[in-house]
Parts: structure tokens; C-alpha cells; sequence
DNA sequence: TTGAAAGCGTTACCAT
DNA sequence: ATGGTAACGCTTTCAA
């Protein structure tokens, strides 16, 4: 690596002092035109670009906020991100994004090189909050779609109770009574989905006795639903944990002949956008993903600039069930 | 915005020196066991936290690279970043992923911010050279998918003419002689997508007149299928500027009462993992995305270094034909 | 219009 | 083992 220009390299060769040469770079008016134009063309020349950190560190104004996902590839993560972009580039704010590779290894790895880099982080965690404390450091944090125990952190709600039992009275309307369950193989303890659509299920005195676990991948769906029609051939249809494990599912039922919505109704959760472009499209318990991510990102802004923080039932999205064709 | 607790405050606050608290926070060792703790409960106790800048002042290590792309929810280009991450991580830089929301206005603004937040650039731009070089101020840039004119910017480009030909000969050799292309819409000049398949038509002595322009999203291309074939009901297979496109094909198929392939066959291009959702799994002429990614970021890392660059040769990704079924 | 001096918060180097 | 001093590169007073 070259020696870096520094803005004295660029006052000497134009002859000026560091203070004209940063006038000129930054538009402060005050300085001759002539001077400014030799500036600007030594500073050219010299291929000059003024440090971020010394910058930083003298105006205290740019703000960072980290954004830790556990995969870029999942459409649900990228839904989120494009959500905090957004909220952030309104404030003027740069996100970093963080892909933990669904790894906790790498996710220790990251928050360790994130609590260095950024003004406060925002995102999905799978540390517990003590870990996540240690390897933040102090560092404000947002977690999303995950309960807060400890005042030290701030949290955004997903509450889809409402929701799952929209979808639940849906079929029910529809003249379903065996209704299965995909649900997340990955998590060991039960998950709020799982107990929205055992609440929804015995709401109508539905037994609730066809459960599986799919593993968080389109191919997860896909066999997840082909052994659950295995042993329970009688549903005629089928709630699962996230949009991705659906498609997952309608293709598992395109190959085994069964026809949706006919033969089988399959009602997924999140509400991606890409549950418009299989076919059929997906019924799904749909969130607003974009809100989720503005919302970590206010809430971050708040932390960070000790606000008042948005009260706990602002935190909140709640989903609603979106009716398309699968169901 | 209450006052920064800085490494002082610690400092005074533990009864020691600046330079005590800083090996204390970096197990620098060659500190008293007593000594640190007390350092550490201190920091604690304040809410102390390094500031970056003056790190990165002092430290030039920090690497940063910013990956510019024109949408975050188009997941060629997540597909895209997610090797750029990968391939960044893996050299211990950090990357900041700016979405310019697909317009040029927000193209502009956000290369300004870049220039001064970032060590290099790379990704996808629509302005021209000049006016990209004024923006970046001297800022080392990688242009992925796109020629470069001016010695100023390096790029990875896109080799197509093979894939797509490839496609064509697949397609000829499944008996079929009228085929279209829909292409994008958006650009004005005819673009090397369009060129390889006129190329490949060429070499087989085909009519290459049915073309349509599609919009950058399924639904466009639902509607430029749609119309396509309105235009030319003869023909009985389609290649599409991108999978995205094709998609959106797939599904105009399908509305019209087509069997894919049998009554027509569908060929998309960048083959994205998308394609292996839908139904018929798509065809398509698939580039290595993350290599893509993988690849700009390594060049980045010369151009920051001055090491010698990667040859032109290695600057290209080449796409070669993926069979699935819809053709 | 220009320049000199004083920081911004941190770490490296050299004493002690 | 600990502290003093000097950078790091820039912007912001304040004078001239």
C-alpha cells in the first residue's frame, strides 16, 4: 500500500495552507476562485481523498447503523433490509449489512467486529442476551421478531395470533377440518406460530394431532409435506411456518398429484413477494416487511440519540392474513 | 445526544492512564491482572465505547468496501452481493451495501456519501464514466456487468455469446425454429444480450424477428409475453433477457393456456436459484453469481493495494447453459 | 481571502 | 507494569 496523500501533500504542491485546501474541497466559500480551481487540480493530480476517520472523528455527525441477518439470500431478510435502507437513507443514516451466515459461530465473529464499527445494531440474533452483551459491549441494540428479557435491549414484536386465526377460520370456512402444520424443524423450543395455530385450531375444536418440522429451505417444504401426507393422508389442508417452506410444500404436492387449492389448501406466513410469483399464488399470514425494518431502524435512532422510545405497542407488527390462490 | 464518554473519562475514572485503559481493552497484556479489572469495571460501568474513528485513525487497517446495487429485492443482485460478502469477510473487510432504489437521481446522491465512507467501490452503475469519475472522486471502482472505457475504472464482464448460443443449439436440436426473445426494455441501446442471440439465430440461418421488450420484473414479463405472442402465435419458443422475465413468462404461458415446454419452450438467463422454484424449473443460461460478486471484490482489493490487477482474462464470468424443464 | 493553532479520541513508541 | 508524548488527518475557531 503507497504512502496515502494526505491534505498537506495537496496544500504543498498548490502552495496553500491544509486550511484553503479544505475550504476548497468542501465548497466553504471564502477563498478565491483561482486559488480554489489550483486546489482542486492539485488535489486531482495527487489523486487525493480525504480520510473518512480523520474525518469521523472531527465532525461527529455520520451515523452507522449494523444490520445483522442470518442469510442475504433469504427474500424474508432482504424484505426487512430494504426496509431499513429505506428508513435509514431518510435520515441520512448508512447501514452496514451483516450476513451471519445462519452460523453461530460467525455471528459471535460479527458482532465482535460490529461493535467496533457501527453507532447501534438492529437485526436476528440467535445469541442469548447475556452472550449477545458480552460481544456487543454496550453497543445499542435492536432485536427483531424476539422477545427482550433484559431492559438492555429494545425489541420488535411479531404478533401474528390474530392472524394465524384469520387463516384458520378462513379454511374452516372453506369446509376444512384437517388441518396440518409445517413447522420450523430448527428450533428447539415451541415457537409462537406453532402456538397461534394450536390456539386457532382449538378455537374450533379442531385436533391439532398433524404436525411436522421442515427445515427452513424450499426443499425443506417440499419434503417436510410429502412425509406428512405420508402419515396423515386425510389433510385436505396445510398451515407452514414461513412462505419459504409453502412453496416448498405446493411443489411437494404438484408431484404428488394433488391439485391447490382443490385437493390441498396451503396458507404460508410472512407475505413475501415471492409468493406472487409461483403458481398458484400463495394465501399467506402476511407481514409487513418493510415496517419491521423502519421500525428497528426509529427504534434505533431513539437509543441512540436518547429519545423517548417508541412505546412497546408501537413495537409492534401484526400480521394479516392475505388471501391469494393457494387457499 | 448526551456528551461521548471518552477513553479519559475511563482513564480518570479507574485512577490510571489513557494508555493503561487502552491495553486493558486490547489484552494487550503487560498489564496487572488488578489493574485491568478495574479498567474493565470502570469502562462498564460508563458505557464506555472505543470510538471507530479514532481507531481507524491510528490504526490504517480497516478496510471497508461499498457494493452499490440498483435493488435489493431483485435477488440477481442479492445473489450478486452475497459472494461480494463472502469473498470480503473471508480478507477481514467490511462491506456497506447501498441501494440506490434503481434511479439515477438516487445513483448520484449515494455516490457521494460512498466516496467518503468507503476504501473502493464496486457494483452496478447507470451513469456514464465522467460523470461516475466526478462523483467518485478518485475513489478505486469496480463496474460489474458493463465495459469500461477510461483506464479510471476496472470491470467484470459478462460473457454470454457461448451460453446463449448454447441455448439456441439446445432448442434448434429439440426441433424448434421460431423462436423469440424478450428483451429489456429499459436500456436504449441494444444491449450484448440481445447481440449473442441475434448471433445465435444467425448461425442457424433463423428469422430473428419476433422480439418484445419486457419490463424488469415478472409481471413485465408476464405482459411482454402476452403480446408477443399476439404478434407472432408461431412461436414455440422464447428467450428472455433474464430470469426474472422469465418467470413472469412462465406464468403468460400458463394463462394462455400454454404447456411448458411442450407448446412452449422458455429459456431465461443468470440462473438464479429462483428459477429452480418455480414450475417447470426454469432454463436458463446461468451465470456463477457469487463468483461474480467474488471476483469484484478481488479486483477491489488490487486496485487498493496496488498489486498488480487481475488480468482481463480472469475479469470474466462466463455463462454456460442450465437444463431444467421448461426447455 | 488566507493562515496558525487547537483540538477530535485513539494507539505506538519510548521512558521510567 | 505504567505513564508521557507524539502522531494519525482533518476541520474549526480565531487572527491577520
Amino acid at each position: 500500500m503507497s504512502k496515502r496523500v494526505t491534505i498537506n501533500d495537496v496544500a504543498q504542491a498548490a502552495g496553500v495552507s491544509r486550511q484553503t485546501v479544505s475550504r476548497a474541497l468542501n465548497d466553504k466559500g471564502e477563498i478565491d476562485a483561482g486559488t480554489k480551481q489550483r486546489v482542486l487540480d492539485a488535489a486531482r493530480e495527487l489523486g487525493y481523498r480525504p480520510s473518512r476517520f480523520a474525518r469521523g472523528l472531527v465532525r461527529q455527525d455520520t451515523t452507522t447503523i449494523g444490520l445483522v441477518i442470518p442469510d442475504l439470500l433469504n427474500p424474508f431478510f432482504t424484505e426487512v433490509a430494504a426496509g431499513a435502507l429505506e428508513a435509514a437513507r431518510a435520515r441520512g443514516w448508512h447501514v452496514i449489512v451483516y450476513d451471519t451466515a445462519d452460523s453461530v459461530d460467525t455471528e459471535r465473529g460479527t458482532l465482535e467486529v460490529v461493535a467496533s464499527q457501527v453507532d447501534a445494531v438492529v437485526g436476528y440474533f440467535s445469541l442469548d442476551e447475556a452472550e449477545l452483551d458480552t460481544h456487543l459491549s454496550g453497543l445499542p441494540a435492536v432485536l427483531i421478531g424476539r422477545e427482550h428479557r433484559t431492559p438492555r435491549f429494545s425489541s420488535i414484536r411479531i404478533e401474528g395470533a390474530a392472524g394465524v386465526r384469520e387463516a384458520v377460520d378462513h379454511l374452516v370456512a372453506k369446509g376444512h377440518r384437517r388441518i396440518g402444520m409445517l413447522d420450523y424443524a430448527g428450533r428447539a423450543k415451541p415457537n409462537s406460530r406453532r402456538a397461534w395455530f394450536a390456539d386457532a385450531m382449538a378455537a374450533h375444536g379442531l385436533a391439532d394431532d398433524a404436525v411436522g418440522g421442515a427445515v427452513q429451505s424450499v426443499d425443506g417444504g417440499t419434503e417436510a409435506l410429502t412425509s406428512l401426507l405420508t402419515k396423515h393422508p386425510d389433510l385436505t389442508a396445510v398451515f407452514t411456518f414461513n412462505d419459504i417452506i409453502a412453496i416448498g410444500a405446493l411443489r411437494a404436492a404438484r408431484r404428488l398429484g394433488r391439485t391447490v387449492p382443490d385437493d390441498l389448501a396451503v396458507v404460508g406466513f410472512d407475505g413475501l413477494q415471492l409468493g406472487t410469483v409461483v403458481d398458484p399464488a400463495l394465501t399467506s399470514v402476511a407481514l409487513d416487511t418493510r415496517r419491521v425494518g423502519a421500525l428497528a431502524i426509529e427504534q434505533a435512532g431513539r437509543l441512540l440519540t436518547d429519545s423517548p422510545l417508541l412505546p412497546d405497542e408501537e413495537l409492534q407488527v401484526n400480521a394479516v392474513l392475505v388471501i391469494r390462490e393457494s387457499a
